[in-house]
DNA sequence: CGAATAATTTCAGTTGTCAAAATAAAAATT
DNA sequence: AATTTTTATTTTGACAACTGAAATTATTCG
């Protein structure tokens, strides 16, 4: 059954009249997840569990388990595993009573695709229901920002690729989800403004959903990382935490009450703009002092150019130059070092002011420069560490993750 | 019914096995507010709500809520009033059938005690069960930091005086929500340090409860503001914004999905101590470029007694100094004017990295130092505008309230 | 004074959930 | 091997929350 619609004036008793206190908060919050999901949920997030221990966790009477879970198997969304303690040897916890049979998603009911597109390199994977990853694919961007066809025939290919190393056919998946840099619409499936598209306020989703034949979900990049780290990585015991990834931008993924955080324009935040120096370096955005001017690949390699004395030649590329700065730096270049030491520096006040203000559990920094080792120095660790305001707390775990792109924008469990 | 105990541990399974995919949501988040609660808050919303409407925008039957309303009637919770419309000579949207009778909260019902305790004045206000003001009271504070016996006297006798105002008797009230500037962990009621009081970790509320022989909910004030904003302000209709409070230091009180967002550590946020210049002045904190080292009115006070050449005097209080330093601006002094400029440019870096990075729908901006205008004149404003980043984006609103204090912390609709 | 209209209530039926009992499948004990 | 104990799951009957449809009530309109 549908929502029905607010009535979003409730309010407006002739004047002076008592007009109620308290929130508005809008009529059914999403939050009235069915239990039948929620049990699915929870079997999806334990992997193998028995129907005993999802009634516990879910503080329902097994005999409600029971009725669900025989539908959700009719459905065909999970099934009973024969358990495979006996395959690895140890036998471990048998206990006296029945045997519980555990519970696991039927893997091969779904498959889908996450995609990412950036400036760099393409990449794709194809994930069962389960989460298991059937294949990947990852070559390098070809080129810059493309025309709206050219992204679609992109995404084509690398969607044939995918599926011919998986051994499937296209058809077999039912649905897709791409990542891309920079400004996402989620919800309207536009996007408003991308370092890899020419034009602005495409319709992607959508264009995408006509052109591959089946479902597309878009997001930023940053905040896909979130959510494969909710989904998979660190972040599925924590509430709220930070993904920051560092590429040709500064970008950020926040999770909070363990789901996504997009602010109002439900276009993500915009860690690489917060201002670092009153004043302060150009950045491309054109103000002045943001962080991404301190710390992104073409703020390194302004300073890079001075510091090297290198003379701009055509067709060469930037990576190439940052490259050379950091060997520079590793064979003990003062000048180089400084570089990256004060790109550190910067990196350390922006993260430090995104947990004096978001008071996260972890932050996780991501993205293809932080393989530049010198940005998460101890020192630079060290130094954000000072800058967060003591309150007697532990030391705020920062995890740093060089992932290979592999991650999935699986179809947030909308099975339903 | 207790939410039953999560088992945090679901998932070991042996090493290599499957563990399963999904965020670990916690067992029953407390969503799960019964229909019940639901209609009496939304008749709390709308003040003045006929049944049919609750029905509506609860997308329930109104069968369902003829049961639920005559429960809550019986309880005392709500009642039918008689409507006003003939009163008010509008008679506006009549319509043909049976009229509906309208719902409103049995005011009379509860009174509660909203308080602030505060370095600079004591205030506090009595409310009734449907929020109207019944009587408030607010007067200097005596000293700067007290011990806790001194303290709960204040609170005690600033109840008393403000029970005297109202006309009743302390055991009239239902409960006391208390408003402290700094650290508090609402959950445990602890005050872990402030300013008001001169030692660290007390139990406030469980000492003030025995004291005053009611229960006492202790809040951080800048989280109080936002909450007064949610419940009867601006804040009413929005989702997501942030309340910055500047008064003896910067602080902030954030709204997330219509619920106050605390943080991991459940502490707040430390908006005046984000970085805003890298090896900048000198905080209070012991840290450097902490925004608070700029525009605090310590951080004023020290620029102005090097602007107006002020000899430190004994006795001579900061307020003095400070409201010197403010008719000198007024008077076209420049270097005053300066002061405050500067302060204020440094205001528009530390808001602009809120709405970066939060990307809120409103700001406010409340506390008693408002009224040093210079803090949000109108190119500070824009200059705030063109720190951030530009998506296409509406202008932000940002609010100013000056708020005489008279701000509430009722309980929060824990009646049940 | 009906007729029309709309709010509310009544009532019978559906659904989701639970407690308790029954059943099932082992391990431990005799 | 038979019996007892333990634990997991299913069955069963009961109950409470909702709902749709019909009945009831209070108004306005003609």
């Amino acid at each position: 059954m549908p929502p029905p619609m607010p009535t979003p004036e409730a309010i407006d008793a002739q004047s002076g009249e008592p007009k109620g206190v308290g929130p508005l908060i809008p009529p059914l919050p999403d939050l009235l997840r069915p239990l039948r999901q929620q049990v699915f949920e929870r079997v999806r997030a334990a992997g193998q569990i028995a129907r005993v221990q999802v009634a516990k966790e879910l503080g329902v009477s097994p005999a409600t388990i029971t009725t669900l879970t025989s539908d959700l198997i009719a459905t065909g969304l999970i099934e009973e595993v024969a358990a495979v303690r006996d395959i690895d040897g140890a036998r471990s916890e048998i206990g006296r009573g029945r045997p519980a049979v555990l519970l696991g998603v039927r893997a091969k009911s779904h498959l889908v695709a996450g995609m990412k597109v950036s400036d760099r390199e393409n990449s794709a994977v194809i994930v069962d229901f389960a989460g298991n990853l059937i294949a990947d694919e990852c070559y390098p961007h070809p080129l810059g920002a493309m025309s709206l066809p050219e992204l679609l025939d992109t995404m084509a290919s690398l969607l044939d690729r995918v599926c011919a190393k998986a051994g499937i056919d296209r058809s077999a998946l039912t649905a897709v989800g791409l990542g891309v840099p920079c400004f996402v619409d989620v919800e309207q499936g536009m996007v408003l403004w991308s370092s890899i598209l020419n034009l602005r306020n495409v319709p992607l989703a959508a264009k995408a959903s006509a052109h591959l034949g089946m479902p597309v979900h878009i997001d930023n990049d940053a905040n896909l990382v979130a959510l494969a780290e909710l989904w998979f990585g660190a972040g599925r015991k924590i509430s709220d935490f930070a993904v920051v990834t560092m590429e040709h931008g500064v970008g950020m993924g926040l999770v909070l009450g363990h789901r996504i955080y997009r602010g109002t324009q439900r276009v993500g935040m915009e860690l690489g703009h917060t201002k670092v120096q009153l004043d302060g370096a150009l950045c491309r955005c054109g103000q002045r002092g943001c962080l991404e001017a301190y710390i992104a690949d073409y703020a390194l390699a302004r300073e890079a150019t001075t510091a090297l004395n290198w003379v701009h030649k055509e067709g060469q590329s930037m990576t190439v130059l940052l490259e050379s700065l950091y060997d520079q730096a590793k064979a003990g270049n003062t000048i180089a070092k400084s570089i990256f030491r004060r790109a550190g520096r910067y990196l350390a006040v922006g993260l430090s002011n995104v947990i004096n203000l978001f008071d996260p559990a972890l932050i996780i920094l991501s993205g293809e420069r932080m393989r530049y080792d010198y940005l998460y120095a101890e020192e630079t660790l060290a130094e954000m560490e000072n800058l967060v305001i003591a309150t007697c707390r532990p030391r705020l775990p920062i995890e740093i993750h060089a992932w290979g792109d592999c991650y999935v924008s699986a179809t947030r469990g909308e099975a339903f």
